[in-house]
RNA sequence: GGAGAGAUGGCUGAGCGGUUGAAAGCACCGGUCUUGAAAACCGGCAACGGGGCAACUCGUUCGUGAGUUCGAAUCUCACUCUCUCCGCCA
């Protein structure tokens, strides 16, 4: 959500910024509606004070047996107006509202402007594309063939776009994610964390998804919702709270199913894993002071980057452009993988900085110099358990169909070589 | 699922129709004392919003929403959440 003070001072700023994110310039209308809120809210003020005054001076007249029949009957003129007036500033409170809590982040000034992901730039890479002596084969190809990976069953179950992994391959995916929990709590300084999978409405208006984003989820009834990410649970954690400074920094990491109807993503990615219902993230979220939070990003997306590099998967991060950025974020990084059956590099995880977005949202505050500061929050995959299967199943694949456990994984597997 | 209790400031916890924005304690900040620290003592310390260049001033907020009243943390109703006991259960 937006700060109405930094719209009122830089309107046309505003504008600009939310035409990058593909929005209509909406600052004059808002400044509108602001504007009648305020004078009526004055007007408003100045009559509850009247009333206020009265309604004291009544109480020390029947302290004192006094006869206070005038006060009353000034009150109860006083009443209409005051009625009135709360309604309309309750009106255009609510107006204001569902404006501001419906508009996307502002791209911070390192973002590239362009209009989806075609406008991407090229941040970094990792090692390069591997080089193989035969065709390789696509991980589904290579999961079916061994029977380890199903989708026919799962469609049975479930419908589509769910599956089932099974033996060495359900065990391959344990393993990364324990792999991936391990790195982050020994080695990158995040604080493990088993989260509920069912969250409510105000976690979800907290980081975002809510209320535009409703089309995206999963309702489990009775006010209940599945998560789409481990970020709910995990930023949610500090929601109307006033941290102590030397709390911060905050970062928390959990191993999660991810639930998401992938409503606007038809004909998108329908074979193999790729796209699901349901799958499993390990998941990042920082808090920190207003000031590193750019720094923080860079921090965490090198945690991430550590995944692959220790599973010696060639990658490239990518700065997402103003208008691919999803709603909360001020800035992404998005990491691809390099898929050598699909030949292309895939997203494996989006690290955002939320600046104060979320935390204005969620009420989250530090207390710095006696003054209570928003936080700014970070979130960001670490990564996405699935996709990362899908990579090594490509990457380590051999000829004759097995495939290679990567070094890191062995521990989980009493140091077997193949699946 | 049945029965009961409760929700007050960063935390604990009084208040139960009229200077109560709210006692007290803890935590925190400043000071005195001390070689330093601790202790002790003194002082400060809720959030959000409106108006004002500012000093300042006004309003709202005691789980959420509605209601009663001249006036509500205090009374009524609905909802949400928490806790205890019983039942069921991984």
């Amino acid at each position: 959500m937006h700060n109405i003070n930094y719209i009122r001072d830089n309107p046309i700023e505003f504008d600009n910024a939310m035409k990058l994110r593909g929005e209509d310039a909406i600052s004059y209308k808002i400044l509108e509606i602001d504007k009648i809120k305020r004078e009526t809210q004055t007007v408003l003020q100045n009559l509850l004070s009247e009333r206020n005054t009265l309604s004291k001076e009544i109480g020390y007249l029947k302290s004192k047996n006094g006869n206070a029949k005038n006060e009353i009957s000034k009150v109860e003129e006083l009443k209409e107006k005051i009625n009135s007036l709360k309604e309309l500033e309750n009106i255009k409170e609510n107006e204001l509202n569902s404006i501001l809590t419906r508009l996307p982040n502002i791209p911070h000034k390192s973002v590239p402007n362009g209009k989806d992901e075609k406008d991407n730039t090229f941040y970094r890479q990792w090692s390069s594309k591997p080089k193989f002596s035969f065709k390789p084969k696509v991980h589904y190809e290579i999961g079916e063939k061994i029977g380890l990976i199903n989708f026919e069953n799962a469609s049975k179950l479930s419908g589509s776009r769910f599956v089932i992994l099974k033996n060495q391959i359900s065990k391959l995916e344990r393993s990364i994610s324990n792999f991936m929990l391990d790195k982050h709590t020994q080695e990158n300084g995040y604080i493990e964390y088993s989260v509920p999978f069912l969250v409510k409405e105000d976690s979800l208006f907290g980081t975002g998804q809510l209320p535009k984003f409703g089309d995206d989820l999963f309702t489990a009834g009775d006010d209940h919702w599945l998560i789409p990410t481990a970020e709910v649970p995990l930023t949610n954690l500090v929601r109307n709270e006033i941290l102590n400074i030397n709390q911060l920094p905050i970062r928390s990491t959990s191993f999660t199913p991810c639930f998401r109807s992938e409503a606007g993503a038809a004909g998108k990615d329908t074979r193999g894993m790729l796209r699901q219902h349901q799958f499993t993230k390990v998941e990042l979220v920082s808090v920190v002071e207003p000031e590193y939070s750019q720094d923080e990003l860079e921090r965490m997306l090198s945690c991430a980057e550590s995944i692959l590099k220790d599973l010696n998967i060639h990658y490239r991060v990518m700065t997402l452009c103003s208008g691919d950025m999803g709603f909360s974020a001020n800035k992404t990084y998005d990491i691809e993988v390099w898929l050598p059956g699909e030949e292309k590099y895939r997203e494996i995880s989006s690290c955002s900085n939320c600046g104060d977005f979320q935390a204005r949202r969620m009420n989250t505050r530090y207390k710095k110099d006696d003054k209570n500061i928003l936080v700014h929050t970070l979130n960001g995959s670490g990564l996405a358990v699935g996709r990362t299967l899908i990579a090594i199943l490509e990457n380590y694949q051999m000829e004759d169909g097995n495939v290679e456990i990567p070094e890191v994984l062995r521990k989980y597997f009493n140091n077997k070589t193949l699946l």
